[in-house]
DNA sequence: TTGAAAGCGCTAACAA
DNA sequence: TTGTTAGCGCTTTCAA
């Protein structure tokens, strides 16, 4: 391994003076840089990064946690993520939730002195939280918030379940069915409370078995799906808790040879690209003007630049809009 | 910052002791050791991972250069490539193709002396791939491959553009359009000769304007689709050099208001999980068996633990299968 | 079984 | 403008 002072020994300088060229070019004599980066070049000299961080106690590099990527709205955030840090200079780790309990992330995290953290992936009361906090290390949490606190960049969830919930009642349906995920995510929590609380407004009770909670990978979806329709009242409508659950939940009924919306009408909520396809068109309610990525990352960069600096805790919310596309239909009457 | 030196003076043992707890906890008495692990408890240690690489010259971190996630394709290969790598206990550093020049990538990598590279984004001449050979970095190419040599994990691109050309052939098309990326990069280039060689093999020529290679971004595919389905002579049905073109290609003709495949038939390359769904059921040539990122990763992890030792080049070609799904149908005779 | 000491490759303070 | 030196926090001989 080429190392500064092999460089130093063949430009005839000391280690220092190559450091120095790398760091503070201009206070060096132009000759004496010269020589040094002939020397560099000869050796194809390349800093130990690793060296350098020990001492400047800094890596230029940030961690994301983020939930699985067969999710489109996880595309689009890690995408964002990873982008804007490139451009700033940072390195992006990436780590995906569950796929190592959240404590060693963290450890890790501490360990290799990453200089912040972008998570999608909290628990309502998840005790990591305060774990986070005390370290100290600047983050910003998306999507997902905990149930007190913290640095978040979120939509207004309950809100964007009232609306998506508002407009399957506009178009007359009564018999809903609604397909959630874990409901210790604030995100699923709180969809579901704006779809309970208007429904209740309107009068109508949730019928049993027509509000599921479920592990959200696809096979749960698809079988939950069918149950739903195969009930001997069967839901008019379905409002998914994301798009990424409404896209099984439509693949389920396709299968089944029904038609979207004419046999039954199919609501998502996020905006993910796949939603305007035109051999999707799902209905959905989600924020397309801002990117929650971009400004989770754009945020915590502030606050690892203003370094140490108090900070009040930073909380976006972001106003959901409603897209009405080809999926949701008026209830036929008979 | 608390250190291992803090660790060491709260147990009352030298800092070397600390280290060894750490390292070769069997080679401490039970009872200090003890004393050393509650030391660290109390203080909340976590050693500084840094100042250990710097040691050992080691990293447990592995790079990716990944193309798009908004190509599925790199969805399931950058899934399964940080899975398996966090399942061996390694983290990842995930770079974009093209969000800085490759050149910096392979310098960050060296310096940050990451121990493995898998990378997707080569293109057939390109001038970096001499370098990462000589920087002597364990690597796996895959989806793409240079122009010679290298390790790499690709399809038989060839036999992948001949066995969707034969198909659509079979059904009767003879003006049959093909949208292709960037012809500097293996698969594309490899896929088109294969439409061309079955085309020749069938006396049918490619008319002017029907072999389309342009930028990949959506935009561009669906104004090149816009251009081939205003064409006098529309063609009958077209293949495209990815799923990721087909789905754009297939917005596009959609928006349009023309049905598939009734008014024209449509194909692509890449298995990706959403070409399956009951709302696209793109006909498509890929490789379902066996998982591309699981068996790049796989092979990279051999080469870096058997650390030096000569190494053959790897070159895995996997075979592909047709999945005729609902996208492609017979010519219509009038 | 433990401690002392060297050194990984770099930055940065200080002196010249 | 340059060199000398200390030290970042750890691992790893070597001696005891």
């Amino acid at each position: 391994m080429v190392s500064s002072k092999d460089v130093a020994k063949i430009a005839g300088v000391s280690q220092s003076t190559v450091s120095r060229v790398l760091n503070k070019p201009d206070s060096v004599k132009p000759k004496t840089r010269n020589i040094v980066l002939h020397a560099m070049q000869e050796l194809s000299y390349q800093p130990n990064l690793i060296a350098r961080s020990l001492v400047t106690n800094s890596t230029n590099t940030i961690a994301l946690i983020t939930g699985t990527l067969y999710n489109g709205f996880y595309v689009e955030t890690t995408t964002s993520i990873i982008n804007m840090a490139t451009s700033r200079g940072y390195k992006t780790m990436v780590y995906f939730e569950e796929a190592m309990p959240l404590r060693d992330v963290v450890d890790s995290i501490r360990g290799h002195k990453l200089e912040g953290l972008l998570m999608s992936s909290i628990k309502l009361d998840d005790p990591i939280f305060s774990e986070i906090e005390k370290s100290g290390i600047p983050y910003m949490l998306f999507n997902r918030r905990p149930a007190q606190g913290g640095n978040y960049v979120v939509l207004d969830n309950i809100l964007a379940g009232e609306m998506i919930t508002r407009h399957i009642l506009d178009l007359g349906h009564k018999r809903i069915a609604y397909i959630s995920g874990d409901i210790h995510v604030s995100t699923h929590h709180e969809r579901k409370i704006g779809f309970e609380r208007v429904m209740k407004e309107a009068g109508l009770d949730v019928q049993p078995g027509m509000l599921q909670i479920i592990d959200t990978k696809p096979q749960e979806i698809e079988k939950t799906t069918l149950k739903l329709m195969h009930l001997a009242e069967r839901p008019t409508a379905i409002i998914c808790g994301s798009s990424a659950i409404a896209f099984s939940c439509m693949d389920a009924i396709l299968s089944m040879g029904l038609r979207i919306p004419e046999d039954i009408s199919l609501a998502g909520m996020d905006n993910v690209s796949m939603a305007s396809h035109h051999a999707i068109q799902l209905t959905t309610v989600g924020n397309s003007k801002f990117k929650m990525g971009e400004i989770a990352a754009d945020n915590l960069f502030e606050m690892i630049e203003q370094d140490g600096t108090f900070n009040r805790p930073r909380q976006i919310v972001l106003q959901p809009e409603l897209n009405i596309r080809k999926t949701t239909g008026h209830l036929k009457k008979f």
